[in-house]
DNA sequence: TATTTTCCATACGCCACCGTATGCAGTACT
DNA sequence: AGTACTGCATACGGTGGCGTATGGAAAATA
């Protein structure tokens, strides 16, 4: 009754989003089809339309994936941590820009920019992404006017910070994770000090 | 011996790469195929393989005339304006946002998303893009060491500019043009106040 | 008007991928 | 051991797009 692994690791449905994930982060959603997939598991795509019925399908659990792991995580972690807005805006910027192993061995930000680019020609994705941009928006402005700003000015603070991010992300920027951290703290400086104090 | 229009307007290359661009901008590159796109102009294929000898011609096609008219045109007007580089800055930052008509009736924004969207899986629209991006960077770090911050400083408010416009493209965000000014005037201040004097 | 050039239609073979149908080998229950 | 189920292979038909070949009409040139 219990599901156990047995020695001829057969495939589930987790390998399979898994594999879509890597393929999606390393070449785009439209290199993610089955027949190329199930080839690169050595594997045929009998195999897939058994945990699958179609294709998209398999499109939907990776951004569901994804959704719950990569987007859901950081918010709550920020959210635990006691100490005053400022502190708790730096920790999110330090956060965001670290790698959080959705694929173990891949870069998260290269993910993220895949299903951005996903978005462009799927309004359902763009649905979703502009769901999930307006929350992290959301959130990084409410720390901003935790710390004092207007709602004008933590509104353009905030859009400058994540607008940035995702610029950044978007431009495939690689730099080490030392220089990258010196940077956002930087940022941090510039953007939370009082022009008009 | 001089091309003159007739009554029955036959094509020409550049019918083909305006229709690409639009193509690509509403769905991406994946979408810019030549018989879907002999169908949208009401022509067969007959007529592309006439202009181009591959698919893959148009594409680079497109991109040259993006390279061409949409990069080098801010660059060269904010170099004809004498005025002190904070406002060369912010005219900077005016013209980035407005809407240059690559293609008659269709936001420039929505073609470098499409091609920055593309560069995703296409090593060498990356490469093409990274350039272009380093040329974009260098231009508004010059300035604002012109305008008197340091190395360091200039390098991280050039960054945050640019990096939180191309963010902004790529969220898709799309305020009308007044707002739009507003905001980038605000950016603008933010980013030239000079925190150390 | 005759000839050449420009531009496009039609028809063809090819390939990649989709989704379905069916069969078959292991594995798990009884 | 016998039965049932799980997971995958194999084979098939269908679609959409690529690139080629060829012919023909309209326009430019002579």
């Amino acid at each position: 009754m219990v599901k156990q692994k047995t020695l001829d690791p057969k495939l589930g449905r987790q390998d399979w989003i898994k594999a879509g994930l890597a393929v999606l982060a390393e070449s785009g959603v439209e290199a993610v089809r089955v027949e190329p997939l199930a080839k690169r598991m050595n594997v045929t795509k009998g195999s897939f339309y058994w945990h699958f019925k179609v294709r998209s399908e398999l499109l939907d659990a990776i951004l569901a994936e994804w959704v719950e792991i990569d987007t859901n995580g950081i918010i709550e972690r920020v959210n635990q941590i006691d100490a005053d807005p400022k502190m708790r805006l730096l920790r999110l910027f330090e956060l965001a820009i670290a790698d959080n192993a959705l694929v173990p061995g891949l870069a998260d930000g290269r993910i993220e920019n895949a299903i951005r680019a996903w978005a462009t020609n799927d309004p359902k994705v763009a649905a979703l992404i502009a769901q999930i941009d307006q929350r992290r928006l959301n959130y990084t402005k409410a720390l901003f006017l935790e710390i004092g700003f207007s709602e004008a000015e933590a509104l353009t603070r905030a859009r400058l910070a994540y607008y940035s991010l995702v610029g950044e992300l978007t431009l495939g920027v690689r730099t080490n994770q030392t220089d990258r951290l010196a940077e956002i703290r930087m940022q941090h400086a510039i953007l939370t000090f009082n022009i008009n104090a």
